[in-house]
DNA sequence: TTGTACGCGTTATCAT
DNA sequence: ATGATAACGCGTACAA
């Protein structure tokens, strides 16, 4: 029953600053040591954090934001996936997370997590091309650290992975098996991801000297966006689809099939993410494996580097991602 | 550039508890407080949550809690719905949000949330019959709100839907439609929703004169779990299925499906929560929904309440469920 | 209406 | 190794 230190120290015959030093590891003697720890034992007291985090400007707490429309974020396996990463992290550091979803606008939410102090850091994603609340996060003293990154963002300490390179290497894939006309259904506009995953594509396509130009159509993500865009590529005469992401691919799916166009042999079908349904779909899609829990694991062990050592410079991490190669562009064909 | 209330204090040429009372609204004259105030914008200045912590008392920052297993939690699309509701709740009254996932034991995590000092409250989930993690938040000071609740939950304030009520009309539902061997698929065992949910079918069996003694068959709430019961089922000579969820009895759909019976002809299904493929299922899923969000919402609300009159009486919300009538069980059949 | 002074529970500095 | 004592930034009686 020892609410605060001086109680404690009260009970165990010694001085608050002794309690300090044997709770944050001063120089004790063994002795007091054994003693002050069986009376913190007995009365199971539990330092404030409140008034820990005043005297030493640490919590062990950092901010997790996610600012997306709180009725889809969690509809995108990405951020559940994202925030188990970062959630497992934290708690192997026993630190707490606070969360912020997209509830308010990025302005109110940027205020918000700079008024609270009791933050270590902040981990953000950073998806748009224009994001005010990570510009302000940046700019402010906060160690941030970024999962995702703007061409702007070369300053600051993120983890990502290389869109780019990963279109690239599918949209290489698809032209490695004959396919000469591949379309490309793009992902979210100002959405990085989607922009560099599709810079990888027409990097690869220049690159075999193929047409890309009119092979390109608008989508968001989304499955719908998927089905229509699959439409007006069949109806250019595409041989090849890659989707910007596997939803996209899904969508694209349907409409194939829909269309009595066999997968691959008439058009080979390619996605980006390998969510959990891509390999039980008929036939089992292509796509980019990326290590979205790895990423947030990551994002966290950077921000703890970035609390230990703020001067320290920036901490890029590209983390790998993987070509998963499945019956929607080589083999068997469909089941059905 | 004022980062601390004396500070802002000296530029604004009043003394702190004058700012302190323009921020927290005490009486100010009119003139001084416009003065302040645009002090306060040009400096940005913002209040240290520690600080204001230590001092007050109170943080407006509540803690969540959902202690399941991080790989799973967010597979389910429950919890990603309950966070959304506690998270819109949360932003509308400008409050904080700590989070904990089941990533630590259920005694660790206990111990870190009553050390954190600095929560207003704690909203958890109560799923389990067993469940030291609730007992100890409950049996703390810290203010506590549940989301489901045990037997024995009957002096703690909670959230929750009439589960037996919920299935015992599904159950009703089937007979009426002249149904008479009704299977049921439970949900994991040692789970309350699941324990009520069975208690529901039975009632509605016991009820109509109709055995369910030996038509009970146990489930996981996972699709696998769906499709083995259903199996065991059809060998009993079921003329209808009631799985413990939708999850469960997408399974189900398929062994049914698998097996050449026709839904409902020969086997009615029907499930609960009303995810969002229930409707796209073929034929589409009669089913229970809940609405998730509301409730994470109706909890939030409910702490707050608890927060501002901890000596009340405790606060026992059950919110309606609503029984979801589609092909599954009546009308034209499957569309295969 | 405004200012003074104390307390919130801890860490950290400085003697001892 | 241990103990005073001063911060940390803010709220709030109390006094003026």
């Amino acid at each position: 029953v020892a609410r605060t230190i001086d109680e404690l120290a009260q009970l165990s015959g010694v001085s608050r600053a002794t309690v300090s030093r044997v709770i944050n590891g001063g120089s004790v003697s063994e002795k007091t040591k054994r003693r002050v720890q069986a009376v913190m034992g007995e009365t199971n007291y539990r330092p404030n954090l409140a008034a820990r985090s005043l005297a030493s400007g640490r919590s062990n707490v950092v901010g997790v934001v996610m600012h997306i429309d709180p009725h889809l974020v969690f509809q995108d396996p990405y951020f559940g996936q994202l925030m188990q990463g970062m959630s497992t992290a934290l708690a192997d550091r026993s630190a707490g997370m606070m969360l912020w979803l997209g509830n308010r606008s990025k302005e109110e939410t940027l205020g918000t997590i700079l008024s609270m102090g009791l933050l270590d850091g902040v981990v953000v994603t950073a998806n748009t091309l224009d994001d005010p609340l990570v510009d302000g996060l940046l700019a402010s003293t906060l160690p941030t650290v970024l999962v995702g990154h703007r061409k702007a963002d070369l300053g600051a300490s993120y983890v990502d992975v290389d869109n780019v390179h990963a279109a690239d290497a599918m949209t290489t894939h698809l032209i490695s098996i004959g396919r000469r006309r591949i379309g490309y259904i793009t992902g979210t506009p100002r959405n990085v991801a989607a922009a560099d995953r599709l810079a990888g594509y027409r990097r690869a396509m220049e690159r075999a000297g193929l047409n890309s130009h009119d092979l390109v159509v608008v989508g968001d993500f989304n499955a719908p966006s998927g089905a229509a865009g699959a439409g007006r590529l069949i109806d250019l005469g595409v041989d090849a689809i890659f989707a910007a992401n596997d939803s996209t691919a899904l969508g694209a799916l349907e409409t194939i099939a829909g269309r009595g166009l066999r997968i691959p042999e008439d058009i080979a079908l390619a996605g980006f993410d390998d969510l959990e349904f891509a390999v039980q779909l008929d036939p089992p899609l292509t796509t980019v494996r990326q290590g979205v829990r790895q990423q947030g694991a990551e994002a966290v062990s950077n921000l703890f580097q970035l609390i230990e050592d703020p001067t320290g410079s920036p901490r890029r991490v590209l983390l790998p991602t993987e070509l998963v190669i499945r019956q929607s562009t080589v083999g068997g064909g469909s089941r059905r």
